[in-house]
DNA sequence: AACATGCGTACGTGATAACGTACGCCCGCC
DNA sequence: GGCGGGCGTACGTTATCACGTACGCATGTT
């Protein structure tokens, strides 16, 4: 009986056939290539990129692996489009979550945005929000940050980590963190990159 | 791209299986509710939990919306790195591809990586790549661009498109492009971000 | 030309994923 | 106690995934 579901979601099948090949010709590979390299037979691998069948887990992770991805990597898919500028005087700017902290939003507010581009201020002795309030992100998403003026201190997870100018760092933005500025004055300026995976409503 | 080894990744299969009952049971969701709601059987499920079988990528997509969750969510074991630094001092410095351009990859080379991050300086009159070699990335990838120093030109799928300091553009990374300094002299300077995705080709 | 090499795909077979049904089990309850 | 209803799992069948082989088609050789 195909009786629609009680509460459940539309259930979109992943395409990732042509996502796998256009990876593999990316790389140069040849399906029999790829297929050395992942333990999948050619003809197998023919049949994913044409969408004929839908593999195993199994199957999809050591395609992801002759990739060099991981599964999760081969996986993401999402839709985007053209090209959108955001003026330094039209930014969006951040609500003031805490005293001395400003940042404004640089990637466009599009469906299908995959990474998340803001610039910080820290005005000297003030951090990114309080200890009541973490802002941890989505679960999964990664965050880059990177120094660009004055001395910055990234408390992740209960671990502290110094930055100076120029300084990148990379963590789990799912974890509990903020930034601070610990300098007695001079304002702190980084850029944060938050990359997330899809979020469903 | 050194593609040296013919078998260079071992291919872990990922066990979703213990993530999909503390999932299910989480949400308070019998075998037969969550069956309901993604329209995959309750044996089937039972057997996923356990292990018994490596499910379809389709039946994984039906079981990952049962559970209000995209694939890439629930398949999201990557193992975590937690935090990363790269040190201003210690960037792997990119290759010098034309002349003018010089680039730092900021963001760590760690698996599971989903933006690139990177800082480039472009002399007056230079620009990051000739006509001849469209330094475009891996298709669906979408770029986020922020001037932060000098003037900036973006040439994306022929059209030229100017950024002021501060403003940030962010288009489809496949498609060809480059960037330029118009200025007659002083350096310029931007931040990258390259987030990898899907485009339909 | 003819041959050889490598590409992507159609074919047939064995393995197994996925289904519907049915069993044993534990609880709450007339 | 007996009984209905829920749970998770074992069973047997069907659909299909995944493999090895082989074909047609483009290349580039002697």
């Amino acid at each position: 009986m195909a009786l629609a579901p009680p509460v459940p979601t539309p259930a979109e099948v992943p395409e990732v056939g042509p996502r796998v090949r256009a990876l593999r010709e990316h790389m140069g590979l040849s399906l029999r290539g790829l297929a050395d390299r992942s333990g999948v037979s050619a003809p197998m691998l023919s049949q994913v990129e044409r969408g004929d069948t839908s593999p195993t887990l199994a199957v999809a992770t050591r395609i992801a692996a002759g990739l060099e991805l991981s599964l999760s990597q081969l996986l993401r898919l999402d839709e985007g489009d053209t090209l959108a500028v955001v003026r330094a005087d039209e930014r969006r700017r951040g609500g003031a979550v805490s005293r001395g902290h400003g940042y404004e939003v640089l990637s466009p507010p599009l469906p299908g945005q995959r990474a998340e581009v803001s610039m910080h201020t820290l005005a000297a002795g003030s951090g990114t929000s309080g200890p009541g309030d973490p802002p941890r992100h989505e679960p999964g998403s990664r965050e880059t940050a990177v120094a660009l003026r004055g001395r910055l201190r990234l408390v992740c997870d209960g671990t502290a980590c110094d930055l100076e100018e120029g300084d990148a760092v990379t963590f789990d933005a799912d974890l509990p963190h903020h930034f601070e500025n610990p300098a007695s004055e001079g304002e702190a300026r980084f850029l944060a990159v938050v990359a997330a995976g899809l979020r469903r409503s």
